[in-house]
DNA sequence: TTCTAATTTAGAATTATTTTTATTTGAGAA
DNA sequence: TTCTCAAATAAAAATAATTCTAAATTAGAA
């Protein structure tokens, strides 16, 4: 975390000390929490934060390329600290995101058609599935009816 | 059209005029419209309709397994009446979705770490790039400045 | 034609997110 | 260390998408 201060302090994002506990909690956290999530966290040492601080927070990070933003839950935006190119998998039983880390990008040839007609610039791949708790529930209803 | 209103009286789904409307307007249209493109567009003809028979009624129509609801845009639902297999591309620029009807199925095995904890069910691939239209734009403002 | 459960409507409520505005503050300059 | 001010904060209001509610209407079965 250290380094992620020192980090942060070269580049135009003034550190308060919102940000800093907004910083501590993304680092490294892979539940790809959403802006209330973060929020309902920061409250618990700085219980006046405000929702336009974890929205500015987020926005900032966000056009710095530090975080990414994950559009795969229709009802919600999901905060992603790993820029790294990977992809998610999303339980269709309890919506739980996970990461896959793999880079398809050499499997993804798109038509020539849409290759005439649009300068490509990325993609994203989402998987769906159920995780092992819930099939695990899944199993335990199925013995009890 | 005719086939379509025999195929839902078929099928517990009660036909209103409004529905027949959403129907129609949806039957064969990929250009991806939001609740609110429907609602404008079935106002025309029935100025009284409400929001609600809108959302309920593709609600009842994704539960049938007649159209999507896209995933793509951060700020609001898509819905997509061609459900087979394609995948969307979205213009970086105007936000336009548009249709790659392509397979990749077989492109996207999972690695195995990922197939030991989830039983997987499906996926989304979407693409990102620049319309010809947007692309133009650009070259013109390039020219002007 | 009658009946009834399903659907529609208008409007209020809810939820996520954004914006506004007045106040406070981090961090570089003096 | 203190001063200064652009940037950030907090509280609250605004906005946008979606859902809910309760009363009125209606499609389609009988």
């Amino acid at each position: 975390m250290k380094k992620i201060i020192a980090k942060y302090r070269k580049r135009d994002f003034k550190l308060t000390p919102q940000r800093i506990a907004i910083l501590r909690y993304l680092d490294g956290n892979t539940s790809h929490p959403t802006a209330d999530d973060i929020f309902t966290q920061i409250k618990k040492a700085y219980p006046t934060v405000s929702f336009a601080t974890v929205y500015n927070t987020l926005l900032a990070l966000k056009e710095k390329g530090e975080i990414l933003e994950v559009t795969i839950d229709p009802e919600k935006k999901h905060y992603d600290s790993n820029v790294t190119t990977h992809h998610h998998i999303i339980c269709t039983e309890c919506n739980k995101i996970g990461d896959v880390i793999k880079d398809y990008s050499d499997a993804l040839r798109l038509p020539s058609e849409i290759l005439k007609e649009y300068k490509t610039v990325g993609n994203h791949i989402d998987f769906y599935g159920i995780c092992k708790e819930c099939q695990k529930e899944r199993r335990e209803l199925k013995i009890k009816n």
